[in-house]
DNA sequence: CGCAAGGAAATTGTTGACAATTTACACTTT
DNA sequence: AAAGTGTAAATTGTCAACAATTTCCTTGCG
């Protein structure tokens, strides 16, 4: 024994590297469906979560479950009232637009001051995220194509190296997600989402900060726009 | 019963109005317990949470306590580790860099563009702001001080009028006061805090975000270098 | 003395039960 | 019929006990 706590001992590294056994703990677990289920649109927005039937067909006790759901509504996905439970939250016509707006600047402020010095590895990240979006072109209505653009997103978010701002990014990233979730996928043209995204990508390798970011821009407003109509036609109809 | 489910009831109004009674579930109490132990600096990084104890000396049983622990855990304040339990975060350097450098980035682009319409409301709430400062610089080792600044700046990211980002700068924000708290209060010279946020005032006031802007980086920078002075000694020591 | 092995103690993971509160529904009253 | 009232059912809030795992300490061996 070293005397050092266990939290602060190094691995002793010999010839070769493996990674630990890990446990996954129910909490993790029941986290891992509940996210599925929102992917899915599985859940309604203002709708409640019975955390026996839940926990039940998940076949968990409550505890851990409820555990889980106290993550998503600090993560926001679910709001919480004194002795009802969890509700699935609701996404005004004005967060909508915040959310699209804050992706917007996250992506072109991390551009600004690091596109010119971008390395090798990143470039070759850039395609290879592209690339993912291609192959996914085909199948538009699996979630996986919209997972591939916010991906490539990512990786253009990535570029300002902050893992704060990147943190950020992530979470209206899974906001819009969310939103897709909500309103069933997008309708539009898949062909046309390859195409502006390749001119984005295009830019980017030609280490055009300004006109890049000009793209990403007009990019977003267009996933802007179709959530958006879909969010005011709700808030009409229902509330 | 007018059919609707009751979360989307509105309150019918008489002629008065009156606040709901609320009770305060113990997660929530929990929450602000462990929240006022970080900020006390009670917590060194890296120890564990011991959950029996800090139940016990609650009075409330392990059930809630693990609740707002996963809160905590799901904001970055914890990490977890399968079968061992909570852990305080350590902080890297290079996360302290980019803690401040987003805290920069969010403030200067939230006065880009709309620091020319500002209203009069928003410059209120900013002078009032600042007066909380000037009235706190009395006693700088209460954390009030710090609390008064950040809320200063807060309200400045505020006029981005993005909620997605104010949210973001929220965080980075707790992040530095966790980190202040851990290194036990700020060294610096009081007035010098307040002399340069009554530069940032003034320039607001005159709406010359680019002289704002540059006078915020500045600023942060100054604050980033007292933090980072003690995480490079701890890192050389510890760990 | 250093070091590994084994077992007791401590700690986390999970559960089922009970209390407190809300919701749904039948029943009265106007 | 509409609105209010009271009771039963459903649901959430909290707890204490048990199981599984980790941590600590003692013991034995070289």
């Amino acid at each position: 024994m070293d005397g050092l706590p266990a939290e602060m001992r190094q691995p002793e590294s010999g010839g070769y590297q493996v990674a630990p056994v890990t446990t996954v703990s129910l909490v993790e677990q029941v986290l891992s469906r509940l996210e599925a289920l929102f992917a899915a649109g599985a859940f309604r927005p203002g709708e409640r979560l019975n955390e026996a039937r839940l926990a039940a067909d998940m076949q968990v006790s409550r505890g851990p479950l409820r555990e889980a759901a106290r993550m998503l509504a600090q993560r926001g996905w679910l709001v919480t009232q004194a002795n009802r439970g969890f509700f699935v939250r609701r996404f005004e016509l004005s967060e909508v637009f915040e959310i699209y707006q804050a992706r917007r600047t996250l992506e072109t402020v991390a551009l600004q001051e690091t596109l010119p010095t971008m390395s090798a590895e990143e470039e070759a990240g850039l395609q290879a995220a592209f690339a993912q979006i291609e192959t996914h072109a085909n199948a538009p209505d699996d979630p996986a194509f919209i997972a591939a653009i916010m991906e490539f997103h990512r990786k253009i978010c990535a570029l300002g190296k902050n893992r704060v701002l990147l943190r950020a990014f992530d979470e209206a990233a899974r906001d819009t997600m969310l939103m897709i979730a909500f309103i069933g996928g997008v309708k539009a043209n898949p062909d046309e989402f390859v195409r502006r995204n390749r001119r984005i990508l295009d830019l980017l390798l030609s280490r055009d900060a300004a006109a890049a970011a000009k793209e990403i821009r007009s990019y977003i407003d267009i996933g802007f726009s179709e959530v958006e109509a879909f969010i005011a036609a709700q808030a009409e109809s229902g509330s």
